[in-house]
DNA sequence: TCCATGAATTGGACATTGTCCAATTCATGA
DNA sequence: TCATGAATTGGACAATGTCCAATTCATGGA
């Protein structure tokens, strides 16, 4: 059988308010979602929440592995729930767009780093940067563009997610 | 022969200013620099530059590739001038230390991913995530720190790096 | 060497993203 | 239902970076 949210949440240790559960749910609701988003679709659910308590939740789900955060150079964080696939991230440099995209290397062997320092890995994330189709299609170039000019040109694209594998 | 900075500059367009020299200099002073350690390190060399000196040349130096960011989660923006390897970092969740990585796969095909979704992709961003020999050592653990918690313990350590190959 | 010109820099206001803190409210187990 | 610690709130604040108009500078040509 399958968990309900704030079961989850207190099998986490953490109680289940209602404003965590908003915040779960607005982090599925959209791919690589922002603070700001998830505020604003939290707000739309159950009327308010602090900023602080956005932070709050996001950083307490992200603690527990029940979400994960990337942050992209030039963007705020940003939050899903695909979790645990070792799944990495397609960035285009023009409009910034960010699609999801499945380990090329299998399920986890790119954990392993040719050397790894004495480090105890438990992460590879991975961005691949380039141009998306939409971009070269309209001829749009762009070498290594500056995240001023890729902020200018107004929040990433939001791209649908091919079902997790 | 090999070019001195300045005439480096002027190959990509670039007016060799002094702000420009001291920012590269900076920037090879010290791996993964801050902007603000690179001000720091600038302003001791030639007097005084602004901020928004610091900002503008590097990104003008990003754009032609002479410099490299990279943004670790709950880190601001880092600048190295190891460039066009192909390298890759480790980061220790618990102190926030930083060290370079050759690529595991070679020397560029992990910039084929499994399914590129019509993006062309000219660059990897790794980045592995785990524990550093010295907090490992100390017996300190976390699991999935959050920003916040590593910037209290102070900036990250700066380490040495090895000969680049 | 000097000048004209566009490139680069400066200072200061401002924006964005996120955190700190003390007071209050809430969820949960007893 | 209550006590208790966990969570939330609001507002100040911090960090990182950008915008803009005025000024200064680097460079190629006279
Ligand atoms: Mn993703
Ligand atoms: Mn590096
Ligand atoms: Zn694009
Ligand atoms: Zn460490």
């Amino acid at each position: 059988m399958t968990l309900t949210p704030a079961e989850t949440l207190r099998r986490h240790g953490l109680q289940a308010t209602a404003q965590r559960l908003a915040v779960l749910r607005a982090v599925a609701s959209q791919p690589h979602i922002t603070a700001d988003d998830v505020a604003a679709v939290a707000a739309v659910e159950i009327g308010t929440i602090s900023r602080q308590g956005v932070y709050d939740a996001l950083n307490a789900l992200v603690q527990r592995g029940l979400i994960r955060r990337i942050q992209p150079v030039g963007s705020p964080a940003r939050y899903e729930d695909r979790v645990n696939d070792n799944h990495h991230h397609l960035v285009c440099r023009i409009c910034g767009a960010v699609v999801d995209v499945d380990c090329a290397v299998g399920s986890a062997p790119c954990l392993t780093a040719k050397d790894d320092r004495g480090y105890e890995i438990d992460e590879a994330e991975v961005a691949y940067w380039g141009r998306c189709p939409e971009c070269a299609a309209q001829g749009r170039t762009s070498s290594r563009l500056d995240p001023a000019a890729r902020r200018r040109r107004g929040a990433p694209r939001v791209v649908a997610t091919p079902t997790p594998s």
